[in-house]
DNA sequence: TATTGACGCTTTGTCACACC
DNA sequence: GGTGTGACAAAGCGTCAATA
């Protein structure tokens, strides 16, 4: 392995741009730099640390045992370089060049994203954020290996590291295609009636791939049940279905509103109280400080606070 | 003793091209 | 379509002498 002294720092740039997209081309682009360029740095690697690294595959490259390990290691590293040269209360958006990675539902993708990258766009025109799914079960083990900065999920208890933060408390309502039959005779906004509600079948939204949710406990506690029939791992597809079939879903208020005015749907109020949920966005206790992981923080919570208290 | 400028070597970049 | 390599150019860096 290579020692301190004799060692370019700059080659983790090139290796933590490598990991993340497996091709001498693309991590050229991310870095600023030339196929060969990364091709020669990667060279330097290879040769500083004995051990291939890459090996080419198809058209990509497929990192090595050891650049794998070398992996979360090498971004807690990078993270630290950075916040260190940044300097203490130096952070300024309008400089700052780093990727910013949330895991969250796509409630995000249309309730958060569209606004926080027009933000971005305006105020850190450097700064790059990436929404990735969420891996059912394994939200917070994702801050901790270095994949995602910050997780947004229902509040709930958190390991000792694991630092959150409320960003909004979301009611739902139930939503069916318009002309439903079965619901000629409610009016848009009312209750579905308790025993339609539960004769009719349901979708619901879980990325866990689960076929019971809040409302099934809400009915559970009233001494009912219903019949969920399909479960899809984003809300666009329980809308799609929804306004495709005969099924009920009972989605969050804001993304039922959002796209309410297309008509493929109408909205109800369930036939219970379904309590509402408390989202919240975790991070690791590392970032707590650190001036980018806080700035990007503020804004999520930003451009999220209008939707308050829905529902 | 610290700073500055000249010089030369080394490193790293791009371009062009061969190869897989 | 993507990677690796040779040729060449530019920039960086260390050394050394001159100077304040």
């Amino acid at each position: 392995m290579a020692n301190l002294a004799g060692f370019d720092l700059n080659l983790l740039r090139v290796l933590d741009a490598l990991l993340r997209e497996r091709s001498t081309v693309r991590a050229g682009e991310r870095l600023g730099l030339s196929q060969p360029a990364v091709s020669a740095a990667l060279g330097r690697l290879r040769h500083a640390l004995g051990d291939p690294l890459f090996v080419r595959q198809g058209q990509g490259m497929t990192p090595s045992s050891l650049a794998l390990a070398l992996e979360p290691e090498l971004r807690r590293v990078l993270q630290d370089l950075e916040t260190l040269l940044r300097g203490p209360g130096g952070f300024d958006p309008a400089q700052a060049t780093f990727d910013f990675r949330i895991s969250g539902t796509d409630f995000f993708s249309s309730m958060l994203m569209p606004a926080l990258v027009q933000r971005l766009a305006a105020r850190a025109p450097g700064v790059r954020v990436q929404l990735v799914d969420l891996v059912p079960d394994a939200y917070v083990e994702m801050l901790d290996r270095y994949e995602v900065d910050l997780g947004l999920i229902p509040e709930r208890d958190f390991p000792a590291w694991v630092a959150h933060a409320r960003l909004l408390t979301c009611g739902f309502v139930v939503v069916a295609r318009r002309g439903h039959p079965r619901l000629a005779s409610v009016p848009a906004a009312a209750p579905v009636p308790l025993p339609l509600y539960c004769a009719l079948d349901h979708v619901l939204c879980s990325p866990e791939g689960r076929l019971h949710g809040l409302g099934d406990a809400a009915l559970a506690a009233a001494g009912h049940r219903r019949r969920v029939v399909a479960s899809v791992p984003v809300f666009e597809g329980v809308l799609r279905i929804v306004a495709q079939t005969d099924l009920l879903a009972l989605v969050p208020v804001p993304i039922a509103r959002m796209r309410a005015t297309e008509g493929t749907y109408d909205i109800y109020a369930p036939p219970v109280p379904i309590s509402p949920v408390h989202l919240c966005m975790i991070w690791h206790r590392r970032f707590d400080d650190d001036p980018g992981h806080r700035w990007m923080r503020g804004q999520v919570a930003e451009v999220l606070a209008p939707l308050g208290r829905v529902g």
